[in-house]
DNA sequence: TTTAGCACTCATCGCAATCGACTGCTAACC
DNA sequence: GGTTAGCAGTCGATTGCGATGAGTGCTAAA
């Protein structure tokens, strides 16, 4: 995992000092300023590291009287750094044992995103699998007042309820044999597969040899024709939105803001951006390495579980300038933690 | 409703183009752009009244060589003399359209609060009701693998569901027979009844003398012991955000983003503060009218609905300097349109 | 009571001067 | 060759100041 051999071992300490000490400041980091900080060598020495750190991309100055600012590409070496170097995350059987606690999925990434948020004081989020990589499990009909249905929907992804008008009326065994029978004919295929396997039928509904399966496909086709084909996404730390602002300029502080709470509402859109995320385990994406254009000034570290037959990630999104350190452990063991969790569901 | 009696006719013209100009354009109204709008006055006439108007109150001046801008008893007069003249709001069946398609009462409130932040440009909401004054109609408990058992319970709040791992085994007749039993037994009641119930009989225990009753009580305990005493609140429009603060400066927008949105995350607030709202009907309170320091600049319109059986309330929340006019209409003819469906559903 | 005229106030803008935090470069040094 | 002290130079940030102009309050006349 070690890239740039090329730099020597000394350039990569103090470029690894120069992203640290600017994500803890804040502020251009200044030849004399690391200097200070005992590396044997004086802040003479330190500006000709610096001029050949910028000649090869790591580092960037704002103005020509300023110190150094870290570019996305040492912030890259910065955390490959850090990746490399880094043992196993140390559980949290605290968080895990919460989790636990948590019945459905739905609640256990709700928890999860809320936990990272928490942890790394970004925003955190989580997200579930898409109807193709969900299983359906069970189902279940519940005649309300008035001829409505309620339906229920157990799959993987958790449960889901619906309340259906149906044009017939049943009775409450007719519901109950319904339910049964779709139940055992589809457990264990897919939402996708169910959904196409409805549509064919009732398309061909001369084929139903039973007048009460025909009736059963048809309550069941209102529930299946709406599934949300996108995976869910749960996102906790809005409130943070603003801290992340704060010691910087107003207007940038703003741009932020406006940036990320577009994003929030936008969640298709982050749900794309980690779909194109393709790597495995933990991945950490910095600024411009981010295709979209908005994002430039943000970087997402995210990890993806997949146990128990549930897929999805959890991550955090922050500014470029965001302790990557505690981001990874925190979004590493959340994610071991969610792991262990579907794996002994 | 015509408070200040006091104030002579002409003033009152003057000050409601005040406020009206003020809100349009968001900078002090000076008495030479009065003066053009044709009140058949000259500017030093109007120079004389905005001192008098000043010296009662309505009228503010951020320094001595500014125009004027409306305190809020200013914009209290403009919204009383809105309520009064005001027609009643033309219905918007459209509207009225959506939300009757919309199945649940969550759902509805959630398509009203969605509503009302599109039409208005502010943040809109809709409040239901709490565990007090919902009405129990009927739970059913489904079973799920390895003796979990879902819980699906409906009201007139709408549909929740829970899945518990309860100690005992239950078998698929027995859930069925206790949810039967169950709904007829409590039909009818507030949840918070139903809840009283189930915990004084369980500790009565011996006074129930089928072990079937026992073991569905136990059951129906787990559900509702957990029930979340306040009301569902809905909010819609965060990314209204960053418009309201456009064209002011960054660092006062950056502020109002920071309160709003922390508002948005501590939604029990909102709740108090409704609350503490009594009028019934249509309600405007102005800046400082709010207890809540921080809430200073902003101001509420809230209507309350109770139809049906259910109560709650709409409303936006926006900066004092809103478009009252729009904002009352929306909210009227949202809140009248809640009531219609509530009373043919 | 209204109005014209006028002096006065005060935020805002542009501009020049100053300050000071850093750097880059050169020349000496190990 | 690598390192260091010294010094000139750059450029953003801050400060001070005068001009500008929008808008008021007041006074005296209509």
């Amino acid at each position: 995992m070690t890239r740039h051999p090329e730099l020597p071992e000394r350039d990569r300490r103090i470029l690894s000092a120069l992203v640290q000490a600017y994500i803890e400041h804040g502020e251009p980091v200044s030849s004399l300023w690391l200097a200070s900080r005992g590396f044997g060598v004086s802040s003479a020495t330190l500006r000709n590291i610096l001029a050949r750190l910028e000649e090869q991309g790591y580092v960037h100055q704002p103005h020509t009287s300023a110190g150094r600012v870290p570019t996305d590409l040492g912030y890259r070496l910065y955390v490959d750094q850090l990746l490399s170097d880094r043992r196993v995350a140390r559980p949290a059987p605290l968080v895990e044992e919460r989790l636990r606690k948590a019945g459905t999925i739905d609640e256990i990434l709700s928890h999860a995103s809320h936990e990272i948020s928490r942890a790394s004081h970004q925003i955190g989020f989580a997200i579930g699998a898409s109807v193709e990589s969900t299983i359906f499990e069970h189902l279940e009909f519940v005649p309300l007042d008035a001829g409505k249905v309620l339906v229920v929907l157990v799959s993987t992804r958790g449960i889901t309820h619906k309340v259906v008008d149906p044009a017939e009326v049943y009775s409450g065994t007719e519901l109950h044999e319904a339910a049964n029978y779709l139940t055992t004919e589809f457990k264990g295929c897919s939402l996708a597969a169910v959904r196409a396997q409805i549509v064919e039928r009732l398309q061909a509904e001369q084929t139903l040899y039973d007048a009460l399966m025909a009736r059963a496909f048809r309550l069941a086709s209102s529930t299946f024709e709406a599934l949300d084909p996108q995976p869910a996404i749960y996102i906790q730390g809005t409130s943070l939105l603003f801290e992340l602002g704060s010691g910087e300029d107003p207007a940038t502080a703003l741009a932020t803001m406006k940036t990320l709470v577009r994003m929030m509402e936008e969640k298709m859109r982050l749900v794309q951006l980690l779909d194109d995320i393709s790597g495995a385990g933990l991945t950490v994406v910095i600024g411009s390495e981010l295709v979209d254009p908005e994002l430039q000034h943000f970087s997402l570290v995210t990890s993806r579980y997949a146990r128990g037959g549930r897929i999805g990630a959890v991550g955090v999104i922050g500014p470029t300038r965001m302790r990557y350190l505690r981001a990874i452990n925190i979004v590493d063991s959340l994610s071991r933690a969610i792991d262990r969790v579907f794996e002994t569901t």
